[in-house]
DNA sequence: CACCTTAACGCAAATTATTAGCGTTAGTGA
DNA sequence: TCACTAACGCTAATAATTTGCGTTAAGGTG
């Protein structure tokens, strides 16, 4: 990951934008495998060497650009109730990282040297359950513990998602969410 | 990963061997993100062409290397019941994961393009549960589910290890597969 | 607001890694 | 033993990365 600007404004974070931009722009059209940093600093209008003194190699780059890509913009949706709102999260959390482009986004981040990453990413997941359970509670409803949601939930549909050794299905989310959440309390 | 050999015997085989050797020399002995290609070559006694053409890219390399460190070269421990089996087996493995090559190896595995490494070394654990099981069977315990203990003990340690937002300690492990086994059945 | 300090940049040269062509070596099966 | 060809070694060409150094402009100060 991307050390923090130590300068916050105009020409520095210009470059931040246009890198990223450039960045996700070659992610939609060609391989990963083939995207280059002198290829991402041609796009974005920087030298090549800008980029690696900012972001050391390209390893890091993609980090920074798939951690920025997850960062929440905005609650996930109101449903009516606990069950319902998780679900909802859930199964569009797992859709969206089992695609192709979002198994690469996990796959950059669990990759990126520092760790930082890592440990960034499970923050925004932790952040987005935190909203769903203080929700409950203003309902009223009987709440969750956050890291056992982590373990139970989360967990898996990642781990299958990074060995690829079972489809993650909206189903197999539903029976995880219904499994922790007691199989009695239907909705 | 690397595709399987066409050839199977002598120089082919041979250059695996040192190639394998050199790189883990290596990666006992400096930053992982040190190491190059021509580094593990000129260790080897082989060109660097040698590794490009055979094993593609460092990553896919090192993928390689990593995967050959976690096949099964013998069957965990037998230590007269199933929970303490479960227990030794998945303390040994989560400590072994959670180190510093551990990890390195892991994110090798998953960042690897092909996603074949990946799949393997989840057929690895896989196995490894599966000789547990066959073995509480023949005992006459009750036996468990594998797909079941995936998700309910490997899966949360394989990610707390993965985005580093907690320490997998023995302590956790126990919790973990004591609450899968149920909690009522203490050994 | 003008000035100072220095983080971050652009440029270009030097280094290092990667790819590709081509002749050679040595597994594998007949 | 021989034929076939996968895999190799060598080398030249290409591409990526690092580094030094002068320049620009962000952020703070009087």
């Amino acid at each position: 990951m991307a050390r923090e600007m130590l300068r916050q404004g105009g020409r520095s974070a210009r470059i931040q934008t246009a890198v990223h931009a450039a960045t996700r722009d070659l992610l939609e059209t060609i391989d990963r495998s083939a995207i280059t940093v002198p290829m991402i600093a041609e796009k974005a209008g920087v030298p090549p060497s800008t980029i690696y003194r900012r972001w050391g190699d390209i390893g890091d780059l993609l980090a920074d650009v798939a951690l920025a890509h997850m960062r929440p913009i905005a609650d996930p949706t109101d449903t009516g109730s606990m069950h319902s709102d998780i679900e909802t999260f859930i199964i569009e959390y797992a859709e969206e990282m089992s695609s192709g482009v979002g198994r690469e986004m996990l796959s950059d981040i669990l990759g990126s040297s520092s760790g930082g990453a890592a440990q960034q990413c499970c923050h925004y997941t932790i952040h987005h359950l935190e909203t769903l359970r203080d929700r409950a509670e203003q309902r009223g409803e009987a709440v969750f513990d956050i890291a056992a949601a982590m373990d139970k939930i989360v967990a898996p549909i990642v781990y299958h998602i990074m060995f690829r050794d079972r489809e993650v299905t909206p189903d197999y989310c539903r029976a995880l969410i219904s499994d922790f959440l007691g199989k009695t309390a239907g909705r």
